[in-house]
DNA sequence: GCGACAG
DNA sequence: ATCTTGTCGC
């Protein structure tokens, strides 16, 4: 399946189209998540060479329990729609140095939050056969109206009339961050484990030390 | 037709 | 995404 990765936005397109029929959203975790991990991938200011991370956490304690990362050649040219044919390569291939097996992945980016229902965390999750979701730190697609001040307070992202995901407030006073399923995994599921990921910072602590954690791989390169 | 557009 | 200084506030 990766062996066949598209390397044009039209190839890209067409597997979207093909694979968004096998996203599951309306299921609610199977199990409680022990391990839950933020993935994520830097970019060289020139260059072809970026570097992904995958990081570990204990979901309970959010103490990180691993981290892996890989460098890889970028392919794929950044379009709005199709991020996951420039991340998903080296993303797996740190996922493949990981000893632990994450119950769940928190992507950068969104899951049925998309032109096409199917984003990152949607094609990361299907490809992985695990529970994905994403959380995004800007706008992409869809309307919603004001979110309460504190944390917790959250909104329905609307797009083409169905709701897509959530606009949650993960800290008071602070812009609002965007949550939608990815895979194995509905919108409450993953709105309530994103507020679970984080404490004193805006984005969950998974995405801030895989962000960390690339950033030092690229630097290191 | 003209913008907007995850990272 | 990435470059980039100082600065305001807890």
């Amino acid at each position: 399946m990766i062996e066949n990765w598209p390397r044009t936005p039209g190839e890209a397109v067409d597997l979207q189209e093909t694979l968004r029929h096998q996203v599951r959203t309306e299921t609610p975790l199977t199990r409680q998540p022990r391990f839950v991990a933020g993935v994520d991938v830097a970019y060289p200011i020139a260059g072809q060479t970026v570097a992904g991370a995958v990081a570990v956490l204990d979901a309970a304690t959010l103490n990180v329990v691993e981290i892996a990362t890989a460098t890889a050649p970028t392919a794929f040219e950044y379009v709005p729609g199709l991020l996951a044919f420039r991340e998903i390569p080296v993303l797996l291939a740190a996922l493949a140095k990981l000893s632990v097996r994450p119950d769940v992945f928190v992507c950068d980016g969104y899951g049925v939050a998309h032109p096409r229902r199917f984003g990152l965390a949607c094609h990361f999750g299907l490809l992985t056969d695990t529970p994905a979701f994403g959380v995004a730190k800007t706008s992409f697609i869809g309307t919603h109206g004001p979110v309460g001040p504190e944390r917790g307070d959250h909104t329905d992202l609307v797009d083409g009339g169905e709701i897509v995901g959530s606009v949650v407030r993960t800290r008071r006073n602070v812009k609002p961050v965007y949550v939608s399923a990815g895979h194995l995994i509905d919108q409450a599921g993953a709105r309530d484990l994103a507020l679970r990921l984080t404490r004193e910072f805006r984005l969950p602590e998974t995405t801030r030390a895989a962000d960390h954690a690339c950033r030092a791989a690229l630097k290191a390169d």
